[in-house]
DNA sequence: AATATATTTAGATAATTAACTAATTGTATT
DNA sequence: AATACAATTAGTTAATTATCTAAATATATT
C-alpha cells in the first residue's frame, strides 16, 4: 500500500491514470499528452506498474497500459478506515480531559 | 488535492493519521510512539496539516491535533472517477486489435 | 540484413524531503 | 521574575526522486 501511495503522490502519474482511464495506451501515446522525455514517461509508468496501479500488455512492437481497477478498490478501503472517527471521544475528551497537564 | 495525496505518501503521516483516528493528541503524545526527534514531528504536522488532513486547536500550553473527515471524504471522491472504467473499450479495443502482433 | 520505430536502460544532475541538533518562542507554575 | 515544559524555527545533512541525454534492446518493415 505504501507503492500506492508513493505512485499517487506525483501530478504526472495522476494525469497518466485519468488519461488510461478511458482507454489504453502506450507509453508513446502517453508521452504527446506531455512535456517530458520519453524516458520519464518510462520512469513514471514503472513506479505505477510496481505500484500495480497499472498493467502492461505487450502486442507487437507496442505495450499497452491499462488501469487495474483491483487496487483502486483497496486504496478506497484504506480511506474506509477513517469513516467513523472518534465518536464518543468528541464527548469524553473534550469535556473530560482540559485540566490534565 | 495534491498536498493530500503528497502528506499520504509517507508511511510516518499514515500512521499518525491512524493514531488520530481513535483521539485527539498533542505533537508530544504522538512523539512517544515514534523513534524520530520532535522536530520531525513537527514536520510531520505541518505537511498533515497544510494538506488539511488534521486539524489545530491550542488549549493552554498544548495544541490538539485531529482528524478533519471532509478532506478524506474528498480524497475517496478523486478515486471514484475511476469507478467505471473504459467499459466500450473493452470490447472495442481488445476485442479488434488482438491478432496484429 | 539493413533500416525505422518503440521502449527501456544507464548514468548524471538538480530539486525535494526526512531526519538530526541547537536555539528560540510561548505558556504555565512557583 | 525565574524555572519548567511544549512546541516550533533555523540550519545542516543524507537519501530520494524527477528529470535529462546518450546508448542499448527489441520488434517490424523493406
Amino acid at each position: 500500500m505504501n507503492d500506492v501511495f508513493k505512485a499517487l503522490s506525483d501530478p504526472t502519474r495522476r494525469e497518466i491514470l485519468r488519461l488510461l482511464k478511458d482507454e489504453d495506451l502506450c507509453p508513446g501515446e502517453i508521452w504527446e499528452h506531455f512535456h517530458i522525455s520519453k524516458p520519464s514517461i518510462t520512469h513514471h509508468l514503472n513506479l505505477l506498474a510496481q505500484a500495480k496501479l497499472v498493467l502492461r500488455e505487450k502486442r507487437g512492437q507496442n505495450i499497452f497500459y491499462s488501469i487495474n481497477t483491483t487496487v483502486f478498490q483497496e486504496a478506497v478501503q484504506w480511506f474506509f478506515e477513517f469513516k467513523n472517527v472518534k465518536i464518543e471521544n468528541d464527548l469524553n475528551d473534550k469535556g473530560g480531559e482540559k485540566d490534565h497537564e
